[in-house]
DNA sequence: TCATATATGTTGAACGTTGAACTATTTAAA
DNA sequence: TTTAAATAGTTCAACGTTCAACATATATGA
């Protein structure tokens, strides 16, 4: 007989992190609109946010995903016309990426497209409990950041 | 001039539940034994803590994942014994899954080699603050799960 | 009973990511 | 100055996942 065996917390944390993303971007990815990746309503929301221009090296790493895909959302974002790329004048290697208006419309609609989804969690988990998570998810978040060697 | 905007709570919430998610991913599949992927090692690790027998459809649904994964993830996990897979002799269609004896050996090894990094995280993201976000990312993945349609 | 709907598990195409190899450019050191 | 090392971005193969289609078996209900 073999009883169940209890789970240091930490598997518990990274488990439920791990459902949680799942379910998050597969609700996500439907509700975007245009068929929209999410990777790259990510890199939309995350130029809106922070402003100004960006490398792709330096949106990879802030976004946590290598160049390569970096390079494939930034190519099918620009072809939309939602980025703007444009040779770094003073970095032969680099470019830099700002975001356009139509971009800042797509990434609005975008917002307002999850907006029933956020509402009716906001019902179930106050903002309350994600401010109380919040802190400890980055706490959790830099320290991985800089120990991943 | 455009300042950054402020997004609702849930989006940053989700944002770094994305990345811990990758960075924790890439950190435990470097760890883990003999090339076991991480979905693998979920499955080892969720037969070991529940115990008994689970019809691949069920380890599915309990683990987020579809069903042709969870048929992918099963064949490896057999040709290398470390689970069985056996017709369900009531239920025509259907398989029973069991973890082997090697199968929690392996598990064990894969909890041994996470070992040190757990300890190096429990220095900076003490019990105490995981066991306080784990009942808020429990309600959001039970909410998640009950509302995606 | 018989037809229809549901459920289980497998397969294969499409997709996005990673990781490594590669070119081009810049930086640092000798 | 010249060479070596580091950095930026792209490309491509390998990989695992999802999604839909499919075969098989069970459940439901006229």
């Amino acid at each position: 007989m073999v009883e169940p065996t209890k789970d240091p917390l930490a598997f518990r944390f990274f488990t439920e992190i791990g459902i949680i993303e799942q379910l998050a971007r597969s609700r996500l990815e439907r509700a975007l609109p245009d068929g929209l990746k999410v990777s790259q309503f990510i890199v939309l929301n995350h130029l809106v946010r922070l402003g100004g221009e960006w490398s792709p090296a330096r949106l990879a790493a802030a976004l946590q995903v290598t160049k390569g895909a970096m390079t494939n959302n930034l190519q099918r974002l620009e072809k939309r016309r939602l980025v703007r790329v444009l040779a770094n004048p003073t970095d032969g290697r680099g470019k830099l990426v700002t975001i356009t208006e139509a971009g800042r419309d797509m990434r609005l609609r975008c917002v307002a497209s999850v907006g029933p989804f956020l509402a009716d969690l906001s019902r179930e988990l106050p903002d309350k409990d994600l401010a109380a998570a919040l802190p400890i998810l980055e706490k959790m978040r830099i320290h991985l950041d800089a120990h991943r060697s």
